[in-house]
DNA sequence: CCATTCACATAACAAGTGTTGTGTGAATGT
DNA sequence: ACATTCACACAACACTTGTTATGTGAATGG
């Protein structure tokens, strides 16, 4: 071997950083191999080289998109509610590496949805984010701090709730800055936390006594 | 002039209809002229003939888009709760059709994101909607059927909401099919009333009015 | 020391893109 | 009837894209 595997790694991680600020600059329809080449200095023979086709790097971007998108740095979680707050905080872009990654996962929707391969594979993405976000939920319910329900029905709302959100919040982030983003998902949370809990509420005694559920005490 | 107006118009939709039909095949990125082109039958001449460049008939093909989405057969708007309800399952890809309009706009994100001009478009589109749910929120607060809170923070939620709502659906829509989806914008809108029927849609008919709507306490 | 192997650079290719110029037949105005 | 004007077709241009072939200097192994 003429070179280290050390040197072929970090020459990797060289290549990853440049895919991201090509992506984060121009959108992942700009994700091109003479673009990334010339942020790093190069030239598309290098690319050719560790990626042996133009799908092999894509997939490695989004590869790369999932692994940052996932250790970016997150809250430490805390007990029921508040563990689902935070990971449904992680997923806004309340900073501006947040906002780059959410960005490049916007513009890469483009392509996923023509590519049916890519497709599958982020519904599988978003289905395990769910499930996460499932569990959060059914823990939150025991605490009793989240109203009764189907913890997977939950858990999809509120996913569809930030995704929605991050989307707002891109197009037209000086209406949405960070502190409205949170504000927003704080009176989402508060309604399925209300005082008074539609299902606990039986249709046919509605005189019946309302199971207590106490406001959530976030922020 | 050589032909008459009417033909000038009629060849017009001739070309919206091949620019509808490229963008739901093949995607926002897909919509090239000469694509366009053979859709129609034609050459790019037609194209440039109708359009001096690329850009006029990306800003047509979303004026299009949201003139198509806007004038989609809509829901008679009910009163209250119920016009709200229908003005977001309007944005909810319920049918075929609807699901086309919807991959469409996602797939557009990419372009818009990595263009001010359009970015800033898009933005004021969806400040208008905005707008337009806000209305039917506070009026819907008037008869008592909302809880009290600012109106324009409401909609945007709802908004958010609904928008996650049609990425999940694209993306999952063996997981997300119609039933779903109004279910979890029923079971969303629920939460913001403080007291209503746990379902407030008949699960065989969930396009049909919300039923049995109980007003709420108020606090 | 020397053959080999790796890590690229260089350059060319074919395909696809938007754009532009030149035709051409048909409809129109007079 | 004739000149004009329109609505395209046709073809070429310059450019970008992914891909591929070939070269080359440096590191490595024996």
């Amino acid at each position: 071997m003429p070179r280290s595997k050390g040197d072929h790694e970090a020459r990797r991680r060289d290549v990853s950083e440049a895919v991201w600020q090509v992506m984060a600059a121009r959108g992942f329809t700009g994700l091109t191999l003479r673009a990334v080449a010339a942020e790093l200095g190069a030239t598309t023979g290098l690319l050719t080289h560790y990626f042996p086709t133009k799908r092999a790097l894509v997939e490695y971007a989004l590869d790369l998109l999932e692994q940052r998108t996932l250790s970016r740095p997150r809250r430490d979680p805390g007990k029921g509610l508040a563990a689902l707050r935070d990971g449904l905080l992680d997923v806004l872009p309340l900073t501006p590496e947040a906002a780059d990654s959410s960005r490049i996962w916007v513009s890469s929707w483009d392509a996923a949805l023509s590519d049916p391969e890519l497709s599958t594979g982020y519904a599988r993405k978003y289905a395990a984010s769910r499930d996460r976000l499932s569990e959060r939920v059914a823990a939150a319910q025991e605490l009793g701090e989240l109203l009764p329900g189907d913890p997977a029905e939950i858990a999809a709302g509120t996913q569809a709730f930030v995704l929605g959100l991050v989307v707002q919040a891109l197009f037209a982030p000086a209406s949405f800055p960070p502190r409205r983003q949170v504000q927003l998902l704080d009176d989402y949370l508060a309604a399925l936390t209300a005082r008074i809990a539609p299902t606990a509420v039986d249709p046919r005694d509605p005189d019946g006594e309302p199971q207590s559920v106490r406001r959530p005490e976030i922020r």
